[in-house]
DNA sequence: CTAGAATAGCTAGCCTGCTAACCAAAGGGG
DNA sequence: CCCCTTTGGTTAGCAGGCTAGCTATTCTAG
């Protein structure tokens, strides 16, 4: 049925935010403060904020309110560039490192039980029709 | 890459209600209104405000707000039940019905264009694969 | 019949996405 | 060199999800 795929696909998205959600919720952490750390992990020590945001795939006053919190919780830190003065660099604290690999491993761990029952291919084609739906999407809003 | 599929899945959603949402703005509705409004044709009239949420799968509270403005701006009008006083049932009004028509053809016409390019076989897999994360995310959050 | 549980609607307030609008700094063409 | 645009960060305030907790009504077990 074509008309419950948009559907779905919703309700797909936001059970497997909520189960995730419940989760790392016993590490005090809600979802966009660990999706900012991982996020922040993968980008590496001293990228911007901007860098962040872009990749994360929301706006910057969305990162930075969730930056602020976690900045105020000591697991990042910010420093202004020496070689351009609007720019502020991020950098995860140790606090914040180690709070990283216990919800790595959370992250993981409820991965694998919301795609029990995937074959290796099915995951795949999944995969693969998320990233056409992201791509005719981006496409759909490039041209308005 | 398992590693990814959450977050595509996150960003498939996300874009898909993104295109969705700049094509209705166009009739000044916001994406709660007009799935409400798609619902409530669904449910049929007289059901009650707790049928719409359950069907949505949003709680109640979060469709109330959404059933004020829209009563408020004369799409549905809210009635009280006869034989049980702590139920309001909700109706379409001509003008919501007039404006439902329209929805349901734009929402037609984007759900044909951001699955552009996947055959009717990838369609059904991928709804598949969301149907059997759905019942995986079900199944987690029942028994915590 | 009556007390407690369940149900329907609601309010208050949190969380996190967004846009609009602003400032300061950097860059680029004349 | 100077103006104008672009970029990075920020604040303010809206949108729509949520939970907690309230009232009123209905149901149910004793």
């Amino acid at each position: 049925m074509d008309h419950n795929i948009g559907w779905n696909l919703a309700r797909a998205a936001s059970n497997w935010r909520h189960v995730v959600d419940d989760r790392m919720a016993t590490t005090g952490f809600t979802q966009s403060k660990w999706i900012a750390m991982m996020h922040l992990n993968r980008l590496g020590d001293g990228c911007t904020q901007s860098d962040l945001a872009s990749t994360m795939g929301i706006e910057q006053p969305s990162v930075i309110r969730t930056l602020n919190q976690l900045e105020s919780s000591g697991f990042i830190t910010r420093q202004e560039s020496s070689h351009d003065a609007r720019r502020k660099t991020l950098w995860l604290t140790d606090s914040g490192k180690f709070q990283l690999v216990k919800m790595q491993k959370m992250a993981e761990q409820a991965r694998s039980e919301l795609l029990n029952g995937l074959s290796s291919e099915q995951r795949h084609l999944l995969n693969d029709a998320l990233l056409k739906i992201i791509t005719n999407a981006h496409d759909l809003t490039r041209n308005s």
